[in-house]
RNA sequence: GCCCCCGUAGCUCAGUGGAUAGAGCAUCCCCCUCCUAAGGGGAGGGUCACACGUUCGAUUCGUGUCGGGGGCACCA
């Protein structure tokens, strides 16, 4: 007779019931914490004292009439009133040792709770230009928007991923024209490479692999590529302007096939690195079908018909002041092109068009002035923009020998995301990226990263996991064999210690879905790999009693259930097996740690 | 000037409207004849930046001050 519901939610149902007797009651929802302290019992719930002051009667009274009316149940092994007015509820073991089981029943549908009800969210992220090589401040949206992807899945929900691309515009002339000038150079037309141009190899990667295909077939005159530009000094940004349009002239169509290269080359590589990272998507949307379809003149027109746009100077402007906004913005430029907020503004219309129930956008934090703006303009459009949550994701910060280093494009001085996972491999900069909360600036020591990365916690738990299917496979029995046994021989602290641990994993998926905090997933598992890990060291599996034996093991295949579980929805593996490896002292390393004791000597 | 994030142990950071605020690292001390010691146990270490409010109760909520970081384009 194996219940099926939590002992949380048991407690929970009784309270309620116990509760319902109050009519004030059904405005306050049962609470129910894990004291700190194990003498204040398995869970202590504060109703009485939330109802004290509306009843106007002292909080251990009320607790008292809670207590009378709270129905009898099989679980629970006292109960008794403390400090204020809290009410600690004391459980059997019974109600722990099933958790074992019910997990081992439930699978991998362990954890899912019902806070999603099957409602379609989209989620969009990383969406980085796709300009060059993504870095590792890219790293952190990508490891934070899939795991909170996967986190709302398992909360279930019907999970949408989406890449923007933002595939028109002047950064990607500017990445055109970069790639064209280094082609022009491999056939002697130099033109001087502007310094606000990009300047990483892999758009010289790119040239190279133009002029291998095509020969000089886009070769031009340099004298006619700088004609009439602006002073590279004086006017940097005007100079850059002056050469794309020569560019665009004199390569007329051609422009388009400079221009495709380079798109296609980068957004392909950024692909390849996000699959390799784990992260995936369903959909990658690009901004020029935006422009192409005419989506944009519509949301335009939409915002025209609410009569929320103006013209001055030329331009278009929406009047986002009306909506909060500290300025109104400009939609249409006095050049007659749309700017990045009106493609915005359709493609979240769009999005809202596609049906889904809830939209999150994972923005880096310097974009937090921007969702103001873009709210604005779905309520003047007469579309519901409570619906978008727009989750900031602080920087991630790198430090190279203590000092930050730049993180530019443009002057293709930073380091890639590809490069950060070849340092310290993928898990580790999965769990590492998502270790802070998203809210926290992330510095990301790549020195320490590098040096330190069999200190990560991220081996702490995938040992955890480890040592179970090490276990579980000198054993050599099956997992099925373990639903049924007499669970009744998990007596020890360190065993009931990792049972509540199993069982609270369900409402950290929940708390990590509603709060959109991925990060508590990390630090739950931390704890529930700490709670196997001093079990593994007070309790021997393989035992001659055999009925402690299997009660043991199905603890152990709970408890590697829900790591996987876990370490899944932060894309992190679960080894079976962890192999270290020997490293020995380098003859420097060797060299600093013989000097550093000799400093301490000397003090 | 306005807006956003942060301020908790020596360091890096979790956490909570509740009863004695936690982890990792670092420091010190113990534990492998035994399923991987990438492990376990113990010790020391705190004015939860400061002030005032709200509350039965504030480290948590609000306001202000101070300190650190970031953002305020007819760029994307």
């Amino acid at each position: 007779m194996l219940r099926s519901d939590s002992p949380k939610a048991h407690l929970t149902a009784l309270f309620q019931h116990a509760a319902s007797q109050f009519a004030l009651a059904e405005h306050i929802s049962i609470e129910l914490e894990r004291p700190k302290q194990a003498s204040h019992g398995d869970f202590a719930c504060n109703i009485a004292m939330q109802l004290a002051k509306a009843l106007k009667r002292n909080p251990r009274e009320v607790a008292q009439l809670i207590l009378a009316s709270l129905p009898v149940s099989d679980l629970v092994e006292k109960t008794e009133i403390a400090g204020p007015g809290f009410i600690n509820i004391f459980l059997k073991p019974v109600a722990w040792q099933n958790v074992a089981l019910q997990t081992l029943q439930a699978g991998e549908e362990y954890g899912r709770s019902g806070l999603g009800q099957g409602k379609k969210v989209q989620i969009e992220f990383v969406s980085a230009n796709p300009t060059g090589p993504l870095h590792v401040g890219h790293g952190r949206g990508a490891a934070f928007g899939a795991s909170l992807a996967n986190v709302l899945a398992h909360a279930g929900y019907q999970v949408h991923r989406e890449y923007y691309v933002n595939d028109a515009g002047r950064q990607m002339d500017i990445l055109a024209l970069s790639t064209w000038l280094r082609y022009l150079s491999l056939g002697n037309q130099f033109v001087p490479f502007p310094a606000n141009a990009y300047q990483g190899d892999y758009v010289s990667a790119m040239a190279d692999s133009i002029f291998a295909l095509h020969g000089d077939r886009y070769m031009r005159p340099a004298a006619e590529v700088i004609a009439d530009v602006a002073d590279a000094t004086s006017d940097p940004e005007g100079h850059l302007d002056g050469l794309i349009a020569n560019a665009k002239r004199l390569l007329g169509a051609d422009y388009a096939y400079v221009h495709g290269h380079a798109l296609e080359e980068q957004l392909g590589d950024g692909r390849n690195d996000l699959t390799e990272f784990g992260v995936i998507f369903d959909t990658w949307f690009s901004e020029r079908t935006l422009h192409e379809s005419g989506m944009i003149d519509k949301a335009v027109k939409q915002l025209q018909q609410h009569d929320h746009i103006y013209e001055q100077n030329g331009a278009l402007w929406f009047r986002s002041t009306a909506f909060g906004d500290e300025k109104d913005r400009v939609v249409l430029r006095e050049n007659g092109i749309y700017t990045y907020f009106a493609a915005d503004i359709a493609y979240h219309l769009n999005k809202f068009e596609r049906g889904f129930d809830r939209v999150i956008d994972v923005w880096g934090a310097d974009h937090h002035g921007y969702i103001s703006r873009v709210k604005g303009a779905l309520t003047a459009a007469g579309a519901d923009a409570d619906r978008l949550t727009v989750a900031l994701v602080q920087f991630a910060v790198l430090y190279r020998n203590g000092v930050k280093a730049s993180m530019s494009t443009r002057s293709g001085q930073y380091v890639t995301l590809r490069d950060l996972r070849a340092e310290v491999g993928n898990d580790a900069a999965r769990f590492f990226y998502v270790l802070r909360k998203s809210d926290q600036h992330l510095d990301f020591d790549l020195d320490l990263a590098k040096s330190q990365s069999n200190d990560n916690p991220v081996y702490y738990i995938q040992y955890a996991h480890a040592r179970i299917c090490s276990v579980l496979s000198a054993w050599g029995g099956s997992e099925k064999d373990l639903i049924d046994v007499d669970i009744a021989r998990l007596d020890q602290p360190q065993e009931l210690a990792l049972l509540r641990r199993i069982a609270e994993f369900t409402d950290t998926v929940d708390a990590a879905a509603r709060d959109l905090a991925p990060h508590s997933i990390a630090y739950y598992l931390k704890d529930l790999a700490a709670e196997l890990h001093g079990v593994y060291a007070t309790c021997q599996f393989l035992v001659d009693d055999e009925a402690l034996k299997l009660a043991r093991l199905s603890l152990i295949a709970a408890t590697r259930l829900v790591l996987r579980t876990g370490l899944a929805l932060l894309g992190v593996s679960a080894p079976e097996k962890m192999t270290r490896e020997e490293v020995q002292p380098s003859p420097e390393n060797a060299q600093a740690a013989t000097s550093l004791t000799n400093d301490e000597s000397r003090v």
